[in-house]
This record gives C-alpha cells, sequence and structure tokens, in this order.
DNA sequence: CTGTTAGCGCATTCAG
DNA sequence: CTGAATGCGCTAACAG
C-alpha cells in the first residue's frame, strides 16, 4: 500500500476511536459542545488531550468551504494609524477560532485591486477594508465576494455592505473652525502626500474658511498627490520621504517669503511636530504668533511644549468594532446599522490657545519611579 | 445523490477537462511549468483563462500538508518599529505565494506560547518571531515546528535556526559611548517598559560608564518593568500610557530634585522627544545643558529642534531579509550563515553635539511646492 | 512528459 | 442525539 506521507499528527479518527465514538461526534463535540451528550462530550474531551489532537484548520476549511480567514485591506503598515487598528482587530479576534490575513495596498488602488483578487483566491469569510473610495472594480469584486465586508476608517451613505468609521470632512471642517474661533486669521493646510482620507480633510478645511468668507487657495501648502509605492527591492530609499521635514520644510517657506500666516492645520501630527519644530528654530512663537494643529493626537501631542491640538479619532476602536460586526455576522445575527459614525473629538491644547482662555487642563499625575 | 454544495467555482478538474488533459498536469503546468510540455503549458494556461480558475489554497495545502503559511510573531502592533520589520517582511513576501499570518504576542511571553501553540495548528512552512529571548516551552515548540524558524531584531550565538538582527547590548553600549566622548559627564538612562532588548541597551549602558568609571545607579531611570497586556474589552484605555509623556516627566523629575544629570540616554525616541519639550519648557539648553539621544530614529528625530542624536537600526531589513531567507530555504537553498548581524549605526546631531565640533550636516532639500 | 489511483482530514448529507 | 457513507479540491506516489 502506498500510504501518503501525513505528518503523524493525530487526526479526528485517532480521537474518535480512543474515544469509542464516530469521528462526526467528534466533529460536533468540538465545534458545537450543545449538540453533543455530557458524558460524550467529556469522553472526547479527554481523549483529545490524551493524544493533543489539534484540529487540521486546512482540512475543516476544505470540507465547510468556509476559511475562517478575515481578509484585512490596509493602506499602509507604516503609520501609526493603522497600526492601532489593526491592534484593536487582533484585540477583537481573540477566542474566535478566526484567522486573520492582512494585505498592504500602500495607498495605490491597482494595488489594492490585485491584493483583493489576491485575497478573494483564500476565499475569506469576511473582509475588513480600509476607507470608502475603492475602485469600481474593487468594489465589485467585493460585492461578489459572498461575505460580509466592512469598510473602516471613512464614512459613506452608500457602504458596500456595512460601515465604520467616521467623516474626514467633518473632522477637518471641526478643527479648521476651532482656529477660526480663537481669533486665527489665516489659517494654513498643511499636508505630505495626499489619499482620499486627507482630500476629506481638505475639503473640510476648505469648507470652513470659505463660511468665513476668507479662503484662499495660497492656502493649501502640499508637497504632492501621490505616494510612491514602496519600492520593493530596494532597501535604502525607505527613509528618504521624511513627514516630519516635510512639516518643517513647509513652515519654513511659510515664514520665510510664503502668503503671511497666523495659523496651520496639519494633515497629520508628525507634519504638526516638524512645524512646531520650525517654530521653535526661528522664535516664532506658538500659540501667538502661530497657531499650529494636527490630526490623529498621538500621544507624543500632548506632551509637545506647547501641547498641541489635534483631533482624537477612534483608531483601535474601528478595528475592534469592526471585528465585532464580523463575528456577529458569521454568528448569524443581522448586520444591525450598516453605517457606524465612531466620530471624533477636537482635542484643544495649548498651541492653538491664542488668548490663553482655552482653559487647557495642566498635565496630569503619571505614576513614576525616579531610582 | 448527494451533491455537496460547493461554491461553484470552477476546479482543476473542470480546467482539465477543458483542456484535455489529466488534473495532475494542470497542476503541474501551474506549480511546476517546466515539468509540462510547451503546447500542453499553453493549452492549460488558456484554459485556466477562459474558466478564471483560481486554485484552492486550503485544498492544496491538505494535499501537499505544507500551508504556505509564513507566521509572523510580533510583540507589538503599535509601535513603528515592528510596523517597518512587518512592512520589510510584506515587501519580501510578493509574488512567492506565501502568505503571512500575523500573531501579536504583545511583550508577554505567556501570551506567546500560546500564539505559537497556535500557530503551529495552522503547519506554518515558516516562523518568524522577534527576539532570541523565548522561554524553554516556547523553544521547545520552534525547534520541533519542523520548519524554518529565523529569529529576529536581537542577536544570539545560539539561534533556534537562523537570526537576523543586531546586539543590543552593543547599540546601547555605542550611543553611551559617544555621549562621554563628546564630554557629558553624568549620563542618565531613560526608559518607559522594559523588555529583554531594552534590557541589552540598558547593560551596554551601563557598561559604558563602568568603563568610564562614573556608573551610578541613581542614573538609570525607568517606570517599570512589565508591560501592561493589552485589555481585551476596554476600548477606553490604550491611552493612558504615553511614552512621550514619560519622557517628559522623567526630565521634568531630574531637572527638579533627581541627580543632577547633563545628559539622557533615552531608550526610545519618543522619549527622547518628551525629554526634549521638557528642557524646552524649562529653557534647559540642548546641547549646551543637556544632551538628549534616543533610539530607533524615527523620522522626526532629524527634523527636531535641534536635530536629535540617535541609534538607527535596520528594522525594515530585518523583515525582508527574514522573507529571503525563508524563501530560499523553502527553494531549498542552504540556510547558509545562521547568524545575520545587520548592525546599527549612531546616528549624530544636534542634541548631543555638545561642542559644536560634531559638524552636523545641515537639513538638505526636499522638493517641494507651496501653491 | 503524462495519467491513474488513492488519499490528505474533516464536515456535510442523510439515516437511524 | 449519534453514525456511515461520501466528497471538498488538490496532489503524492506510482506507473506508463
Amino acid at each position: 500500500m502506498r500510504k501518503r506521507k501525513s505528518n503523524g499528527r493525530p487526526t479526528i479518527a485517532d480521537v474518535a476511536f480512543r474515544a469509542g465514538v464516530g469521528a462526526i461526534t467528534v466533529s460536533r463535540a468540538l465545534r458545537h459542545p450543545d449538540q453533543v451528550s455530557e458524558a460524550l462530550r467529556k469522553t472526547i474531551g479527554d481523549a483529545v488531550r490524551e493524544l493533543d489532537y489539534v484540529p487540521n484548520l486546512n482540512a475543516r476549511a476544505l470540507a465547510s468551504s468556509h476559511s475562517n480567514v478575515v481578509a484585512v485591506l490596509v493602506p499602509s503598515l507604516t503609520q501609526n494609524i493603522f497600526s492601532d487598528v489593526l491592534r484593536g482587530i487582533y484585540d477583537g479576534v481573540e477566542d474566535s477560532g478566526l484567522r486573520i490575513e492582512i494585505a498592504n495596498t500602500r495607498y495605490n488602488v491597482e494595488v489594492e485591486e490585485r491584493q483583493i483578487f489576491e485575497i478573494l483566491r483564500h476565499e475569506p469569510s469576511a473582509i475588513i477594508v480600509s476607507g470608502t473610495e475603492q475602485t469600481a472594480a474593487s468594489r465589485k469584486m467585493l460585492e461578489n465576494a459572498g461575505c460580509p465586508v466592512i469598510q473602516i476608517m471613512d464614512i459613506t451613505d452608500d457602504p458596500i455592505h456595512k460601515v465604520i468609521g467616521f467623516s474626514h470632512f467633518h473632522a477637518g471642517k471641526a478643527m479648521t473652525q476651532h482656529l477660526l474661533d480663537v481669533g486665527y486669521q489665516r489659517v494654513a493646510f498643511f499636508s505630505g502626500w495626499m489619499n482620499s482620507r486627507s482630500q476629506g480633510r481638505l475639503a473640510g478645511f476648505v469648507e470652513a474658511l470659505e463660511e468665513a468668507g476668507i479662503y484662499d487657495p495660497k492656502l493649501i501648502c502640499e508637497m504632492g498627490n501621490e505616494k510612491p509605492s514602496a519600492s520593493q527591492g530596494s532597501i535604502k530609499d525607505y527613509h528618504q520621504f521624511s513627514t516630519a521635514r516635510m512639516g518643517r520644510e513647509l513652515m519654513l517657506r511659510a515664514l520665510e517669503n510664503g502668503p503671511r500666516i497666523d495659523a496651520v492645520f496639519c494633515n497629520n501630527d508628525v507634519l504638526a511636530l516638524g512645524a512646531l519644530f520650525a517654530c521653535a528654530s526661528c522664535q516664532v512663537e506658538v500659540p501667538r504668533q502661530m497657531g499650529i494643529a494636527g490630526f490623529n493626537d498621538f500621544d507624543y501631542m500632548e506632551a509637545a511644549q506647547p501641547a498641541m491640538s489635534s483631533v482624537r479619532i477612534h483608531r483601535w476602536q474601528c478595528g475592534y468594532q469592526a471585528m465585532q460586526a464580523v463575528r456577529n455576522e458569521l454568528n448569524g445575527e443581522p448586520v444591525g446599522e450598516r453605517i457606524v459614525d465612531l466620530g471624533f473629538e477636537v482635542v484643544k491644547r495649548g498651541s492653538t490657545d491664542r488668548n490663553g482662555t482655552l482653559g487647557v487642563p495642566p498635565p496630569g499625575d503619571i505614576p513614576f519611579t525616579l531610582s
């Protein structure tokens, strides 16, 4: 007899034999314990433990024709913003029996299309995708994926299936409004590489200024519109585009010879950091002579000197709730709200406290030891 | 006949029928084109395209009993440092037919053990694990995993299989030595939550000071030794430990009532950022009155005011090269060097230019547009 | 170079 | 609540 190699591990048949039951009963005892009698459940549990039986997930997926893989598409693995989202997803998947498969779309719609195609090969049980602006082709693939698709980190009236996120437009507008509210007159928008979500923020910025009757296109300071895709083989160039440096340079130029501005809304916190340092190097007082606001509210914003205003968004929650939604649906529960707006928070701190009237709280205490 | 549901997609048999060959020939044409005649290869290729055939990876894994899954264990998804590593890994996996499965060990050895156990269920084709200090149980599981195991981001004389990284001890010592070289006398070590790699850096720090005859345990300023594992369900507390804030607080205390110090080596860049802001808020001049150095060399270090010294490590390369090593081995190539030291680089900038003698280069130019 | 046969390990279907 | 038979889609092994 030519036997196949088989990796020697105990199979469900071994467990069944040992427990003196049929294989299917073992299968059921493991997946739907309530469908198996108390006694058998125990016998089987013992056999599993004695043999160190571990179900083969590939066989399970093949036989049941569902993979229990949740595919996650993120535009970047570098930016902290998606690190937090991923952490939420991983925190949310625990003890679910689901596997996560991450694809990096590199902020590139063509790459995204290809990744979606690849991902569909694995017949995922669900898909979590960042953003709501997929190409027509991508959207079609996702609609036909035959599984729940959760869009996150943005919001839309017309989700493929379900969306959990917030409005970048309103977030951008709200922060800009804050800058205007405290009395800044010429507010600039700094950005590095733009993506569709950045564009939303920018649109909010523009609308706020227009409503105030002080919009001027010269106030939009950006570096470019497309992020170069990471060059696969090249090892050296991944460090060459420094966002912080862009923030610094943009501010230096604005101070030197650009249009006179008295505040800047930075498309992200790192840019704001760079802008702050530029002000420091030029003895420009923040917030008196220059207001600075960021976006994301990473932890260093609170620790900066002065503490920096930013828009806090719920990254972790996006991931976590997306995972909960997936789990619910795979458990047969109804979709529920198809549009979940997690909102955002305009965090006002010293860097935009133009009149000293915000009453920004002093830094709280953190336990520490100085040995 | 009771037919199984089957998801309707074309199978290899459909392709074989259409191409008028046996299923196995299709299989071979797809995986080892050189084992199939030119003519058949073309016919089969056409059939594949016409049917939109996509091989089922679960069936493939089951039949061949190897999964083509590369399991990656990282201690954290939050810190940029591992984002870069992951990016390297994803950049390195393209067009390899391999899948990546990430597990988050949360800097917790028990979690790591559990994750390794879980991961082995998937019978990975290779494992990439961060660090070299696994528990005995973990190490044993990895040794018996029956697949290549690449340890990364640290170095050891005794790798499980292969290690690609660098010495945290030497990196810590080298930066400390730099601080001493430029004339700082009382150099402190700031750290937040410590892990085994941080400990290595600290040990290097201590040795450098000891060799200089100026070691004093009071110079070690840390917040604690264990990172609390992320609380799964809790949505609010993930933001409560701010590394930047720790850096700030540690520096404030050091300036107030701690031992007099004139420089600080921060265990990471965010801590250094916080320390820099603390100095700014107290009118302490950097680098004259206080030298500050970080670790990792994230991009904002160069943009800070003053630019901050740090230790540049090769995060992306660690991931990328680990992936290359995996691919080579899965292709049957020999392991090669079992210990690959990628080294590090002490980047000296303004924040430690105590005597103005480093000749730190001025900021280079970055293309930009100010519309 | 190509085909035949016989599983990989599990879950679905249908029957008790 | 339990079991027997069957097949998920693919590939290793063995022929030709």
